[in-house]
DNA sequence: CTGCTGACTGGTA
DNA sequence: GTACCAGCCAGCA
């Protein structure tokens, strides 16, 4: 199987985001280097199904849940067993477990 | 090459 | 709060 350089780039980021954060579509776009790149890389994770990648931790943006294959409510459970709290369609306080909080990706999406 | 798709986003109504 | 729209971009037919 062989993937692009952005979708390693992509996935990469991914397995940087620590358990009990999240980052938004958009967000991991920008930290592989195509911030505008949201809805590839929620193509990316579709088709991903490498266990060393921690999809349920990446979520729409403003908190919102995304996509989870069909089982969004499996998305939620790995986020609860992790500390987050999806009350409903937005998980619980996004901008205390937003990861990263970094002056890197503010930099990078100010470029927009 | 062209065209369509979608785990997206930000704007407007 | 919801609905719809245009822009966006990698992947695939």
């Amino acid at each position: 199987m062989k993937l692009s350089q952005f979708a390693v780039r992509v996935l990469s980021v991914v397995r940087r985001i620590p358990p009990g954060r999240v980052a938004t579509y958009g967000d991991v776009a920008a930290l592989a280097g195509r911030p505008r790149a949201s809805r590839a890389v929620g193509n990316i994770m579709r088709g991903c199904r490498d266990r060393g990648v921690p999809a349920h931790r990446v979520i729409a943006a403003g908190g919102a849940l995304g996509g989870f294959g069909g089982n969004l409510e499996l998305k939620k459970a790995l986020l609860r067993a992790e500390g987050i709290l999806v009350p409903g369609r937005r998980i619980r306080q996004f901008s205390r477990v937003r990861w990263p909080p970094s002056p890197r990706l503010r930099r990078a999406k100010a470029l927009r």
